[in-house]
DNA sequence: ATGTAGTGGTTGCGCGAGCAACTATACACC
DNA sequence: GGTGTATAGTTGCTCGCGCAACCACTACAT
């Protein structure tokens, strides 16, 4: 399953290993550069932010935790706290208190959020796709997907 | 070489142009933010210092201009000027005038420099290996590569 | 019921990064 | 030689984020 290559793992990266590295690295921070620079131009509205309004709108209800928020678009709680403030201050979202568990919030899309987002959805996916997706054939997303669950150890898999 | 699939661009991303999507999302935040507590924890170093004095030390003469070094770490240049100056401050980076440009500044590695880069390094590459490179054969890492240069559109491509 | 641990969310604080404005130098053109 | 434009780097400012401390509430034990 974890097929291993450079069994001596010399001090260096060769050529390949440095392709598949760092190209991950420049393709993840070019891309959510120009995909924020496009939502913010053509919506005012800031990648963060829209990942907050996809997430609450796909979400039962239209209504979302603020803790499963936090880790859907990896963001500390504190970070999310002052990124749905901002949405509450907008209009875009509101924060409702949870019946169930009286230390608990939703955040709730409102009908101005829904709106903005569902223009937004359209920008974001048309970029997603020019830049991204449109590159690979279904065989090699599917192939991507694949790549991405075997690397994709726990969260809290911090050897000392 | 861009084979579009999709060709009526829903206004959802299917299973796979998630995973393929989301994946990379996912895996690039993860790696990061191990990698850089990984060197922190191991030599007080942070990740894009560490990237910092790995470009430097590889360049000719183990110093390198202050805009190539902030284009070749992907950081605005304000970003670079004061990440120098921490560098700098710990003595692990010095300033020098470039003879051939008085408008230039090179960043230089220092000895003490160089040692915790040689540190680092190894723990470093161990963390990439480990995490990443290890879950893939050579044709697979090769690949990969092959797959981040079609995506690789020019920095400044931004329509309207 | 009462104490104790655990969880959900917010707040105080500091840091790292980008943008825009600025300085100084290089280069082109007249 | 002088003027205009582009480039290298730094500085002022602001913003978004994470960490740690904190409150409120739940869950569970006794």
């Amino acid at each position: 399953m974890a097929p291993t290559q450079n069994v001596a793992a010399p001090s260096r990266l060769d050529q390949q290993e440095l392709r598949a590295w760092r190209g991950l690295l420049r393709t993840y921070a070019r891309m959510t550069k120009a995909l924020d620079a496009e939502l913010e131009a053509a919506h005012g509205l800031p990648l963060t932010s829209y990942e907050v309004l996809m997430f609450v709108a796909d979400a039962e209800g239209e209504r979302m935790r603020m803790h499963d928020l936090a880790s859907s678009i990896l963001l500390s709680r504190s970070g999310l706290t002052r990124l749905v403030d901002r949405l509450e201050r907008d209009g875009l979202l509101t924060r409702a208190t949870c019946p169930s568990d009286a230390r608990g919030a939703f955040a709730c899309l409102t009908p101005k959020g829904r709106g903005i987002l569902d223009a937004a959805r359209a920008t974001h996916l048309a970029g997603i796709r020019a830049m991204f997706l449109d590159h690979f054939t279904a065989q090699e997303q599917e192939q991507l997907g694949g790549f991405w669950e075997r690397v994709d150890v726990p969260p809290a898999a911090n050897g000392a």
